[in-house]
DNA sequence: TAAGCATTGTCACCCC
DNA sequence: GGGGTGACAATGCTTA
C-alpha cells in the first residue's frame, strides 16, 4: 500500500530529507506538530468515549435498559422525514413478505 | 425496526395492496427470495462461527493456550505484505520525525 | 500482552519445543492441524460475506432499498417475545421523554 | 398510548411510569437527563472528528500526504508494547510451526 | 464451582 | 473503497 513510488511521490515531508537541513528542520517541525495535534485530538476523543461509557453504566445502575436507550438516542438522531419514510418502506416490506 | 408495531395499519403497506396483483406478487416473490437467500447464508456463517469456536475448544483441550493461536492466526492473516509496509512506514517516520 | 511469562506458562505447545523430537514432532504438527482448520473457515466465512454482499447488489439493482432490506433481516431474525418487549420498552422511554 | 398491562412486570424504571406524579416525574427528568448528557457528548466527539479532518486538510495543502500520515499515527498508537509482543510472537509460532 | 458481570476483541455496518 | 463507529460475542474475573 505505501509502496516505495508513493514515498518518492510525496512531496515536501519526504523529498525534504535529502534537502538542506534549514528547510528540512522546518517540515519534519511542521509534520511532528500535525501528527501531535491530531494525537492530542485522538485523546479527547478517547476520553469523550469513556464519558460516554460512564453514563451508560450508571442508567443502568438508575435501573433502565442500556440497550434501548441507545435506540433512544439513534431515534432521536435522525432525521423525522428520512425516519418516516424508512418505517413506511419497512413496513411495506414485511407487509409484502407475509403476503408472499 | 423503531415502531414497527405503530406502523402496522398504516395506509401505505395496504394501498399497495389495493394495486395490480400482478406487479405486487412478483415484487413480493422476489423480495422473499432475496430475503431467503441471505438468511441461509447468516445461518451457513453462524454455523461456520461455531465450527471455530469448536476447534478452540478442542485446541485448548489439547494443551494449547487458545488467546496464543488466535494471535498467530492474526499474525499469519496479513503476514503478505503488510509487514513490510510497517517497516517502510518506520523508515519513513523515523526520517521525518527523529530530527523535528 | 503475550509476555515472555504467559508463553512460559502455555502448556504443551511451548514447552514442546524443549523435549524430545518425537513428541516435540506430533505437538507442532497439531498445532498446525489446528491452524490451518480454522484458516480454511476463515476463508469460507470471507467467501460467505462476499455471497450476502452479491445479494445486496443484486437486490439493489432490482429496486428494493439495500438499508430497508438490512432491517427486515433484523427484524425477522429477532426473537418476538424480545421484539415485543423491546419495543415497549422503547415506545416507553420515548414518552417518557415527551413529557419530561 | 402503552396499555398498564405490558407495562406490568417491566423493571424498576418503566414501572415508575404507572405510579404516582411525583415519582414519575423524576425517573423521566433522570432518562432525559442521561439522553441528553449523552448528547452532549455526542456533540463534542463530532466536533472533534471534525478537527481531526481540518487538520488533515491543512496538512495536505502543506504537501503531506494524508493517507501516509493516518499510518503514523496508527503506528504511533499501537507501538507501546505491541511491537514487542508481536515479535515474542513471532519467536512462538516460528519455533512452534517451522518444523510441524 | 457455577454464574453473572465487566471488559476486551472482533466483526459488520455506515459515512465520507 | 477506506476509515470510523457501534454492536455483539467470547473471555476472564468475581462473587455467591
Amino acid at each position: 500500500m505505501i509502496g516505495v513510488k508513493s514515498i518518492v511521490g510525496t512531496p515536501i515531508a519526504t523529498r525534504v530529507h535529502a534537502q538542506g537541513e534549514g528547510v528540512e528542520e522546518i517540515n519534519a517541525g511542521h509534520l511532528r506538530a500535525f501528527v501531535e495535534r491530531i494525537e492530542r485530538l485522538h485523546e479527547e476523543r478517547k476520553a469523550l468515549a469513556e464519558d460516554i461509557s460512564e453514563i451508560y453504566a450508571e442508567l443502568k445502575g438508575a435501573g433502565f435498559d442500556p440497550k434501548v436507550v441507545r435506540e433512544v438516542i439513534k431515534y432521536r438522531a435522525k432525521d423525522p422525514d428520512k425516519r418516516s419514510e424508512e418505517e413506511t418502506l419497512l413496513e411495506l416490506y414485511l407487509s409484502a413478505l407475509r403476503q408472499a
